[in-house]
DNA sequence: GCTCATTGTTTACAGGCGTAGTCGATTACG
DNA sequence: CGTAATCGACTACGCCTGTAAACAATGAGC
């Protein structure tokens, strides 16, 4: 038995955090080869190309990218959606550190000052909407 | 030199998960002993006693605990404010996920109607007192 | 067609985390 | 005073993560 071997990994696996630094990349731009998305965050975090490979290759595995064969090169793009992994993430964090309640979030980042006046304004305006 | 040996530890180490557990129990009383903090958590989590007493020693190596003796165990209690944890985690959040800003944080969650009746009233009220 | 560069795959390895057992010291109780 | 229970320290170990080298296959250019 054991149809696809060495195969396991939901979709449901956890990204870690240089890995998400590559999904940003190609949420922001994709299909994109090994190389380019090197050449958009090598630099930054001080990774090598190798780096980068393996990255992918856990990401693929996690199912969180996909691939399209491009020549002897493969061409990666998101298996998910930028907002689905944001959104988990968002309410990990919410259910973690305030009990699943919004309120107490807000109410720490406007005492830690984490609010600019754009953010208040944005917020107002969400708001109203939320209440039509 | 070295003068304090082993002791490498910033207040600054990230606390993980599991140790997370532990510091939720100690933030809602302190100071406790370890099998009291075992009581608390053992069994909701499955853990041990052995389990809690790694999960402590690693905090208070971090800094994140500090100790007093009782005869022959320690009294644990939290040597950072639950506030400030929660800052910089929420932060930390704010900072990865939507560049910084809250205002994107907060459509994420409303999208997500993950913002109840309650959190929406709360919010509002805290917006007031924001522009007074 | 052959060689060279490039690509993905495999393997590696140290450090952190989750989970726990062992052990020597110490305290408490009889 | 001696023995048993208990405590913290040390050790363990497999998995995940960050970072990367080695290698084998494959496609591109001459």
């Amino acid at each position: 038995m054991a149809a696809t071997p060495q195969a396991n990994a939901q979709p449901g696996e956890r990204i870690s955090e240089a890995e998400y630094a590559v999904m940003e990349v190609l949420w922001e731009e994709a299909p994109l080869s090994a190389q380019d998305v090197c050449a958009k965050v090598c630099a930054a975090r001080g990774w090598s190309l190798p780096t980068v490979k393996t990255l992918l290759a856990r990401l693929v595995t996690k199912q969180a990218l996909s691939t399209t064969r491009d020549g002897k090169r493969f061409l990666y793009s998101p298996a998910m959606a930028r907002s689905d992994y944001v959104g988990t993430e968002s309410r990990r964090l919410v259910d973690r550190l305030f009990g699943g309640r919004a309120a107490p979030l807000f109410a720490q980042l406007a005492q830690a000052e984490a609010l600019t006046d754009t953010d208040i304004a944005e917020i107002e305006a969400l708001l109203k909407e939320l209440k039509s």
